[in-house]
DNA sequence: GGTAAGATCAGC
DNA sequence: CTGATCTTACCA
């Protein structure tokens, strides 16, 4: 994208810590499809396993759940409800089952493709502002899972354009769990509303 | 083998 | 607020 600065991939280690720590250096950072479009991303998630009763990961492995297991730096993707695609960051050491779940990300590049792909005229706002939406959006379904978003195996990675995230993210609970709803460990961007 | 719940979304 | 829609996980 001519003006854009180049976008340089995040390193392993960036991922290999504690999701709580990983979720608002998140922000501000870019979600990118080998196809051109790219996300800004603004509000996330973090899920810690073992120590996490909301996490898909409390109750230890299973064949859907394995890829949080796995390297850090990799993408978890998970179907639920029925329709919707929802994808995560892999975080930590190896075998903790830690990760960072991506809820918003503001369309950036390839407006058009993102909205096609949302199914039609919407505003750009509502194009992504929600987990399943941004991969919808994206692209991003069960064929991702696993796929490692430092080296860009299979075209998706994410980058930074030299943003950082905000210094004072807007934090509090997460949405849509029944368990351990009081735990404030979701973050965003302090000027979106959403 | 049966079943309840789900890290959601769109439309009313 | 509700319906859509179906996989997963857990229990028997």
């Amino acid at each position: 994208m001519p003006g854009m600065p180049a976008l340089q991939p995040l390193l392993r280690a960036f991922f290999e810590r504690d999701p709580r720590e990983v979720a608002p250096e998140l922000l501000n950072k870019i979600l990118v499809r080998d196809d051109g479009r790219a996300g800004r991303i603004i509000e996330v998630e973090a899920y810690c396993g073992a120590d996490d009763p909301a996490a898909h990961t409390f109750r230890g492995m299973t064949k859907r759940n394995h890829t949080m297991f796995g390297p850090a730096g990799h993408l978890y993707v998970y179907f639920t409800y029925g329709m919707h695609w929802c994808c995560n960051t892999v975080c930590g050491p190896e075998g903790e089952g830690w990760g960072v779940l991506l809820r918003a990300v503001v369309p950036i590049a390839d407006i058009e493709r993102m909205r096609s792909a949302r199914g039609g005229a919407r505003s750009d706002r509502e194009l992504a502002n929600g987990p399943a939406k941004l991969t919808q959006a994206m692209g991003i379904d069960g064929s991702f899972d696993g796929a490692d978003i430092v080296l860009d195996d299979r075209g998706v990675s994410v980058r930074t354009d030299g943003t950082l995230p905000p210094a004072q993210p807007r934090m509090g609970p997460r949405v849509g769990i029944s368990r351990a709803k009081d735990f404030p460990w979701r973050w965003r961007n302090p000027d979106v509303t959403r």
